[in-house]
DNA sequence: CTTCAAGCGGATCACCTGCTCCGCTTGCTT
DNA sequence: AAGCAAGCGGAGCAGGTGATCCGCTTGAAG
């Protein structure tokens, strides 16, 4: 999909895209989102310019490297449904999502944060979303996990146990665990008291999101021109 | 502490004073740290001069806010321990102080990220913690949460609460209410599952946080002089 | 009322960061 | 080997932000 559409490139350029988006994976992961471009190109050993001709704004790298992560979250997933117990299948899957967000603080940024609402993001998680509904469909047919979880619900318990293990600069996926199982024993069903609130509308949300984003940025243009 | 120790001020100056903490408490709740300290003195009629004359620095207004904000967190703490019911008071000052987080960006960033280490904050922290700790004895002892509790885990589970609230642009108190309940049952002794790891050494985790912060300072001062 | 230091605020600096431009280099084609 | 377009990279631009400086204003003490 991101590979080569129309012309094949240079082999040095098609080089030089791989080295750029080697570095900007690691640096974004132990780093986030905020690592200057300079920084990025530096470390692929490349120059700004050349940086920029492949990946024309900042936000473009951002979404190339969410593309790779996205791809691994379906994997997981699909080991996760191909497990014969469900509620092994499902925790598993979860810790390791869970760890793989909190080694990547860039994904934990760009999804939940700064790129919510966007788009090409909304898309990569509609790639996702039918296999997190049967994962949570089987554990519920099990009995296994209480009947008022909603599968909108899986991404937000994923990211706020990452974020629990992540107390600021020392992420520490061990830490995360303990909060994660905290979280998994409050979805079994014994222990359910009924939610005073029902799961959040993700598209609802989605669409607010990007309509403020696009708003803001119309005031900002508004605001140089005026 | 924080009013007037030596020179009594001039009178419009103390007004100023407090337009200026009024103006930046609202300024940091609905945007974040990153809010301009241009516009938190425009917001509060004043020059940038006379903010920073003030306060000299951005962080010393942020830590400011932040000691009202701890304030606030221990009066619901001496409400909640007031409470004859433990699990009620426990419920109810989780549910207040994450709907407090919520609706204050600002507080949620500098505590668990930006200020996570910093001195001021750790000895706020402090005025707190036995607090924290007298709640959760007090809901342990009556048997309503779980043992492998400690009180370090609280705070940590507010943010998470808070932030599962806060997907982004829309931070909705309502929304983080569920993923509390979710949480608020897993801590309960019926469902529980041994944890897998046990809680963080917060203490180490703020030297190491403050140690790292400080290095990163000299790094850069070191690269402005060479 | 006079006086004067404390206070004010905006112009300005220093710096950082995303992004562009353009003269030079380099891989592919014939 | 030669020619040329695709590619390169660094100098530099634009804009935004924290912090400062300095000439003018104003509250309050005598």
């Amino acid at each position: 999909m991101a590979t080569t559409p129309a012309k094949p490139l240079r082999a040095d350029a098609e080089r030089n895209r791989l080295h750029i988006l080697e570095a900007a994976a690691a640096a974004f992961a132990d780093g986030g989102l905020d690592v200057p471009v300079a920084e990025i190109a530096r470390r692929a050993g490349v120059g700004p310019g050349t940086l920029f001709r492949r990946f024309p704004t900042k936000d473009d790298l951002v979404i190339a490297i969410l593309e790779q992560r996205f791809q691994a979250f379906c994997e997981v997933l699909d080991a996760a449904l191909a497990q014969p117990d469900p509620w092994r299948g499902f925790v598993e899957c979860m810790e390791t999502v869970v760890a793989m967000q909190v080694r990547d603080r860039g994904m934990l940024e760009s999804v939940g944060e700064r790129f919510f609402g966007d788009p090409r993001v909304r898309e990569l998680k509609q790639q996702v979303d039918p296999k997190l509904e049967a994962l949570l469909e089987r554990v519920q047919s099990a009995g296994v996990v209480r009947d008022d979880i909603e599968h909108q619900d899986i991404p937000v318990l994923i990211q706020a146990a990452a974020r629990a293990g992540c107390v600021m600069p020392s992420c520490d996926p061990e830490l995360s665990r303990r909060y994660l199982a905290i979280m998994l024993d409050g979805l079994r069903p014994a222990a359910a008291t009924p939610l005073p609130v029902s799961a959040p509308d993700i598209d609802e949300l989605e669409r607010r999101a990007h309509r403020r984003a696009t708003a803001e940025r119309a005031r900002k243009r508004a605001h140089g021109s005026a």
